[in-house]
DNA sequence: AAGGGTTTCCGAAAGGTTTCGGAGATTTAA
DNA sequence: TTAAATCTCCGAAACCTTTCGGAAACCCTT
């Protein structure tokens, strides 16, 4: 009822409609410049169910929301959406979002988004060591683009953060600060930027000589990271500097510190990831790490691009830096005011 | 390819194929489970474009992100996401998601997908008090429902947080603790949760009497928290409570007052609004509000699917109530160490 | 046995777009 | 002047689903 309104409305036929509209070089100038107008003028849109039909693809791509308890509430899907929104809208693909519990139920979100063609493919983030999403979509050939690295056999297009580099960078600087036992707080389920970032420490503690006995693990949350904190002070009484594997658990880490009468940036230094919003305004301003998440999301519409024309997913990877934000709750060792004094506050 | 397919390899019709498949009672049983098991065995999905072109309807829902300032990296609406997205999906509704700033690429945002049928309605939240995306869904006759009131001539369908009656509840709680000089900061932007708040602050000042010269406004993150904050505190001298119209503002008001020596919860009451996750982790945790967003976003697909059935706007409206958390930050007033004692402090 | 009612099935159309293969009309070349 | 090439345009088919209006085939009643 509408490339046909134009046509009728001009006296030309549908296709000569849809070809001027089309950008076609078989319409002359001036009834191309008629249509054009006329489409204008009606406001004239593209019905997007004709088009599917006809094309034999949704121009839409999906992105899932885990909604485990520690992703949950955390802003990284949020900050991912807003670029990947715009960058997909520019490129004509509209974006089906839903949400499901990492397990049985988001598998199938998939499947079902898929196989009803809903969409042309995926963007998926937070990838886990073992992860079945990544699995299906490998299997089932369909396009996707992730956040995040994974154990697979065959190849696939990712976006990553080099949080490894980052922690290590953390690490060094702690080192230099003079502090020798350092403690690493990792994120449970297997999420593989919390392995990374681990692995960032370890590499940087090995590379000093130090030993990584002080590694605790805990869900990557506020929750999580001040059990976490709270279990590594008592058994490591000598311990002067911490790195959570989020900010989350950073916050958690803030206040077991404070309950335990340890002052943080001057008893204990402290560092997290992420960069998130709240660490400007903790007391003390948390020294974080900054992952680009909107360029993240740029990246991965661009490569999911590059997939649909036929790219193979083994050429599409990069790893994008993270910076290191200092502030104030790390410095310099402080041998007098270490742990073990908390040993003796009431 | 599909319904064809199924028909071909039974021997029936493809309209025999679909009225069987869409539970019609002019098929027999034989047929019928004949036709489900052959559907099943190849995996059979109605292709979602056909099924639009010959409804005329896109069973799908938008919902634009606003990238503001303020909002951005704000977790209600990944909140809300997680609650709607798995609402709609049990509808057969697939949903729609897309950024933009506020502003006139907004408005364009929601005008695109309205006219080119890629949605049927949508789901709109953080409305402000003109807002012109209700200005223009109303206009074009596009069903929708919002989070948050609004001033309008013709009614919408929305379901709303009692904000109101929620702060004026903890102003309530501040009064009987002895507070007598309670601030409110309040939310810049003209974001109607905001204007909410702030009327239950003064409702309940007024009740009791109270004067409600102490009000502050800023952006409704940490920042804007911590700047109010300090202004107020800076011409403000008998000040002994505070509520912010957000749990990121009351971040900042935390850091505001920590520089300024004054301890939350014993020198001076604090209360945010959101039931944050960090607010449990502060130091002290924050006593705030909490806002059953999930429950608001179920709430707001069945209004939508009731929109679709033909339901009056006007009769669709909702206010759920939220609910006081009280943690460390507040207490009883504390004559001695008030904020005049701070002029004295380095 | 005829009529009416019920059960079970199907043909065809419609929805809006894109695209293949062609067909007039006009211009260019010989 | 004719043949060939070039410009413009268009008819028709296809994508897959849903649904209207029948049409056989069967059962029951009288």
């Amino acid at each position: 009822m509408s490339l046909s309104r134009i046509a009728t409305a001009l006296g030309l036929s549908i296709t000569t409609v849809s070809r001027a509209l089309g950008g076609f070089d078989d319409v002359s100038l001036a009834t191309r410049a008629r249509v054009e107008a006329e489409a204008k003028r009606i406001g004239y849109r593209p019905n997007q169910g004709a088009r599917r039909l006809r094309l034999g693809r949704a121009d839409a791509v999906g992105l899932i929301l885990p909604t485990g308890s520690g992703e949950f509430d955390d802003p990284f899907f949020l900050r991912l959406l807003s670029a990947i929104g715009p960058a997909l809208a520019d490129a004509g693909l509209d974006l089906l979002v839903t949400a499901a519990p990492p397990g049985e139920r988001e598998v199938q979100a998939y499947r079902h988004m898929a196989e009803s063609r809903r969409v042309d493919g995926f963007l998926l983030a937070r990838t886990r060591a073992h992860d079945p999403r990544i699995a299906y979509l490998l299997l089932a050939g369909i396009p996707f683009v992730a956040h995040g690295r994974s154990q697979t056999a065959k190849p696939f297009a990712y976006v990553d953060t080099d949080g490894m580099a980052a922690v290590a960078e953390a690490t060094e600087r702690l080192i230099t600060f003079g502090h020798r036992r350092i403690g690493f707080i990792t994120a449970s389920g297997g999420l593989n930027f919390a392995t990374h970032r681990e692995a960032g420490w370890r590499h940087a503690m090995q590379h000093a000589g130090l030993e990584c006995d002080l590694i605790g693990k805990a869900e990557p949350d506020e929750e999580g990271g001040f059990r976490a904190t709270h279990a590594m002070l008592e058994t490591a009484r000598d311990i002067t500097a911490l790195i959570t594997a989020t900010d989350r658990m950073a916050a958690g880490a803030l206040r077991a510190l404070a309950e335990t009468g340890l002052r943080a940036g001057r008893d204990i230094s402290l560092i997290g990831f992420d960069n998130h919003r709240f660490t400007a305004h903790t007391e003390p301003p948390l020294t974080t790490i900054s992952q680009p998440i909107e360029q993240a999301g740029e990246r991965m519409v661009a490569m999911l691009l590059a997939l649909f024309g036929g790219a193979e997913p083994a050429e599409l990877h990069e790893i994008l830096p993270a910076t290191l934000i200092p502030r104030a709750s790390d410095g310099p060792v402080n041998h007098q005011a270490a742990n073990t004094s908390r040993m003796t506050q009431p």
